[in-house]
DNA sequence: TCAAAATATTGTAATATCTCTATGTCGTTG
DNA sequence: CAACGACATAGAGATATTACAATATTTTGA
């Protein structure tokens, strides 16, 4: 088997691990990351109005993520594009639904 | 592929699902799940020795563990040996720290 | 240069989590 | 039944998160 458990917990790499869990564990972050799967990359508007909440609410939490690198982000005129940075985050929702990952 | 997360993201399950990785997300609950994978089983005790910590800091954490599914624990005698209930939590993990899982 | 749109940041009050300490409960044994 | 060991739980204070409202920053275009 490919587990490395052991790895995970030397203690640096144990907090680390906690803090992207912790941060993958809230239910709006959960959604902008099912808006990004779907359309791979938007913007914060285009999030904040799919998901119906404030601004600052969708800003705060999409720098959260990204300072986590579990997003990615890049500007474009006025705009910024926020797309999935680390593909273990999609992976590690797929566990949590189904036995099978 | 086998991603279901529009069904993850049906509110109720959203929430769950945001409960469960927010209770992984912890450094303690973290090594507890480390302990046991290795031991298969453990008690309390054997647990919080392992780890060094309180006996009723480490009987809160396999409590909400054990209330979040991810745990389970049956009772022999005036031991409580606990044991992981969720396959999912170590893919889970699994994922964190592999791109592969 | 000014105004407006898109995004980020800050301050704050409410809420949730965590640790720590003490205490309660249950099962066993003398 | 009394005492002890193994767990669980409860309460308090400290810390961390969150939502919300207001404000700041950056970019573009008139």
């Amino acid at each position: 088997m490919s587990t490395k458990l052991r790895e995970i917990l030397k203690e640096e790499a144990v907090e680390d691990t906690a803090h992207v869990l912790r941060c993958l564990g809230h239910p709006l972050r959960l959604r902008i990351l099912d808006v990004l799967e779907k359309g791979g990359e938007a913007t914060v508007t285009e999030i904040y109005e799919a998901l119906q909440v404030e601004q600052a609410v969708a800003s705060q939490h999409l720098t959260t993520m990204w300072d986590k690198g579990i997003l990615s982000r890049r500007k474009d005129g006025v705009h910024v594009y926020y797309s999935i940075g680390d593909e273990r985050a999609l992976k590690v929702l797929d566990c949590v639904r189904n036995a099978n990952c």
